[in-house]
Parts: structure tokens; C-alpha cells; sequence
DNA sequence: CCAGAAAATTAGTTACCCCTAAAACAAGAT
DNA sequence: ATCTTGTTTTAGGGGTAACTAATTTTCTGG
């Protein structure tokens, strides 16, 4: 099943999946800011998914692409390897919340499904990573997770932190340091209308901390 | 230190280190065997090698290569993400000796130094694989190891089997079925000079094995 | 509605790493 | 000294995946 994709394909997949989830379709130009190439290569690419054997995007000039139902399949496989390696290393080597991201987006490409198997495993067939991913099951389903964004909360909603949509290890060791990780309580202490600051006190922790919008749209809550 | 050299590069140096080992130097025609090229690639690729911003081989036309001393650097950089994965494989995850190779093949191209070095301490800064080859430590020194080749014993000699320098999955399983696993103990009880087979009892087995010279010259072994 | 900005595509290169076919070389046999 | 065999190199080519530069399409404001 694997070894079918090149390295470059399963990065464009991930991507791709990655922001049909929230944009429903994947632009150029977004796909090669994620990438970190240029839109003219990300064309390129594109002309190649859709014209595979079985084709893994759906892709009319000028507005994107979908993934089919066979790319979804392939991007969700790589996903789980994912995100499984990053709770591995975390779990078996003591790898840090903001260290495992960049080494499982290396490690995804090369393992064998043998090797997903046995790590799966060992850490009891986990459902979420370290940042509160839901982990795809052997199956390929995603399992349940939050979806209410802390960006959404008010001063005085309570909730928990379940999950930190983001892999920029500084913000990740910023948000550590303030007890920002699943499954912290917190409360909504403030908010200000103009900027969409809030104010959070984690449980637990004295001083309260003050989040712009550029943080709280990435974590997701599951309100009291 | 890493990600300066391309997959294939890492693969060119691990296989010339490896022939010169044995063969002092290592020929185009080698080369392309082992890493299942046509000997036209290899001209090519030892060019680029030759040709490098800090030479990794010295090459001379019909004459094979060898390695430089920064091309034998990274080489035994190589060397030491296979071996430690390839005990971190069998000792973490349960991989059996005859599957950890091709797994670390794979693997040894993309973790990085600080992967390299966790496994290491986790598995308490480990001299040699599940194979018994010794696997260089952090500065790059060799560990002393069994230089005795196992087809040059006689009957009456006794001895401890040190090191298996072979891949084949194949033949792996049928060593560890009859107990020919690095550190078992034996006794030489046969000897044909023609063919050169050599049948051996291994300590607490009940069964004698006879073993061809294909398999005899692969053994490494310490006489008592 | 149309001009200019933004987004996307085409065209043309480059680098990497493999291939086949054919020519050149090395070295022992005659 | 030449032939023959096997090894090695040259020449030419293909696929992947990136790039830049220039062009085309789409969107948006006046």
C-alpha cells in the first residue's frame, strides 16, 4: 500500500487535506505558502494528482483542488503516521510538544506500515497526538474531537483545552510555559472587542494570560 | 552536520566504506551490484563524489575509489544511524534480526542528530547491533570487535559466535532456527575440504548444522 | 464596465539520479 | 604483439521536482 507516492506527493496530499478542512477547497497559492515553494511549482504538482491512474485531486484552472476520495484515503494514511510518530516521540524518547512536528514530517515518508503497526501498539492504539490531534484509526476514520475554537469563548465560560492547531515550536514553548496544553481548565477572565484579546486563568497557575487572535484561533475547547 | 548530502550520496559512501573494508579499494562494478545500479550510474555519481566542494572520494579512471577522510566521516556517521536503529528497532518495538535491516535503511537517511542520540541513550550507548557488528560510538571510533572468520576453523575447535554480517532475511531466519545468534557457543564437529562446509554443534541444541562456505565466510567468531 | 491588483498558469531551466547502448581501456591468453 | 574478455567510461535520454520570468485569468473598486 505504500511506497506508492513519492515524498513530494504525500506533502501536497497533507496539505491539501489539511486545508480543504477548513477553506472546503485548497488554492495555488495557499498550498505553496504551506509548502514553501512557489505557486508556478505548485501548479505543476497539481497537473500531476490530477492526471495520476486513479486521479487524487479533482482540479479546475483557476480554483483549486479537492482531494478524491483515493487522494483522502492516501492523505489520511500519511496523517496517521503523523501524528502517531509525534505522540512516539514524545512517549518512548521524551521528545518535547514543539520538537515532535518536525521530526515525524521526515520520519512519515520512510516508515513501513509494519512499523505503524507496532508503534500503534505499544502506545495502546492512541486516539490523539501531543498537540490533541485526533489520530485516524487503522481503518481510517477520525475519532472524535473538539471543534469549538477558544476564539468563540467570552469572559466567564469555563472549558478545557483540547487541541493546539499549530507547529511553530516557539509559540508551542510560549504556550508550555503557561500551562497551555491539553487537557488544562481554564477560565475566560477578559476580553477586548477591538484586537480580540482574551484573558485566560488556567487552573492551577497564579498569573492569568493574555492570548491575541493569531493564538486563540488555532486551540480548540470543549466548553463547561 | 546532516542533510548535507542527498539520500543516494549517503547510500554511494556507506557501500565504498563498506567494500574497502574488505577489498582495500572499491571497483565501479561493486558498487553497482550492491546497490542494484547499472555501472553507468556509478561512474557518474563517483565523479560527483570526486568532484565535491570537499572532496568524499579519490578517484582514478579504471581504478575504483576510495573514500577521503571526509567522505569516511560521513560514512561512519551513516553507519551509526543504522546499527542504533537497528538495535532501537529490536529492542523498542520488537523487530526480529532478519527485519530491523531493511527498516534502517530507510530510516538512517532522515533522523536527526538529536534522534540519533536519544536512541543511543535509551538504549545505554550500545557497542554493537543485534548482528554484532560494532556500531561507532559518538566520535566516530570504531568498537574493537571479531575479526576471525568462522570458515577458517577445524573440527575440535570451540568458540562463540560474535558477529553475522549478512542481510538476507532469509538466511537470518534460518541462523536464528538453529541457534547461530551472536553470543551462542559451539563446537566444530565437521569438516569436508572440497565443498568447505563445516557442521557444527551449538551449546544446548540438540541437532548439528552443516554450513556452506557462503554462509561459513559471513560468521565472525571468537575461538576460546 | 473597465482598469488595476491579485492569483494562477505557461514556458523554459536546472539539478538529481537513474537508464541503455556503444566506445575505450586493462590485462591475461595465444 | 595481438586478441579477447571483462570492466569502465562516454554519450544521450528520461522522470521528478524545484526554480524564474512572462503571460493569462479572475476578482474587485471606482
Amino acid at each position: 500500500m505504500r511506497d506508492q507516492f513519492t515524498h513530494a506527493i504525500e506533502d501536497y496530499l497533507k496539505t491539501i487535506y489539511d486545508l480543504s478542512l477548513t477553506h472546503g477547497r485548497a488554492s495555488t497559492t495557499q498550498i505553496a505558502e504551506v509548502l514553501n515553494v512557489a505557486p508556478a511549482s505548485v501548479t505543476g504538482m497539481i497537473k500531476r494528482l490530477a492526471g495520476a491512474k486513479p486521479p487524487l485531486v479533482e482540479y479546475q484552472k483557476h480554483r483549486g483542488v479537492v482531494l478524491t476520495q483515493d487522494g483522502k484515503i492516501a492523505a489520511i494514511e500519511i496523517i496517521r503516521h503523523h501524528r502517531l510518530l509525534e505522540l512516539f516521540l514524545q512517549e518512548t524518547l521524551g521528545y518535547s510538544w514543539d520538537e515532535v512536528h518536525a521530526e515525524a514530517d521526515r520520519l512519515e515518508h520512510v516508515i513501513s506500515e509494519d512499523f505503524e503497526e507496532r508503534i500503534a501498539r505499544v502506545l495502546g492504539d492512541p486516539t490523539h497526538n501531543p498537540h490533541g490531534d485526533p489520530i485516524p484509526t487503522r481503518d481510517l476514520e477520525i475519532p472524535p474531537h473538539a471543534t469549538l475554537c477558544l476564539s468563540h469563548l467570552r469572559p466567564n465560560d469555563r472549558g478545557t483545552i483540547r487541541r493546539v492547531r499549530d507547529t511553530d515550536p516557539e509559540l508551542l514553548r510560549f504556550l508550555s510555559d503557561h500551562g497551555i496544553v491539553p487537557p488544562a481548565s481554564f477560565t475566560v477572565t477578559g476580553y477586548t472587542p477591538f484586537d480580540g484579546n482574551l484573558t485566560l486563568q488556567i487552573n492551577g497557575r497564579d498569573q492569568a494570560v493574555v492570548l491575541g487572535m493569531r493564538i486563540t484561533q488555532q486551540i480548540y475547547v470543549e466548553r463547561e
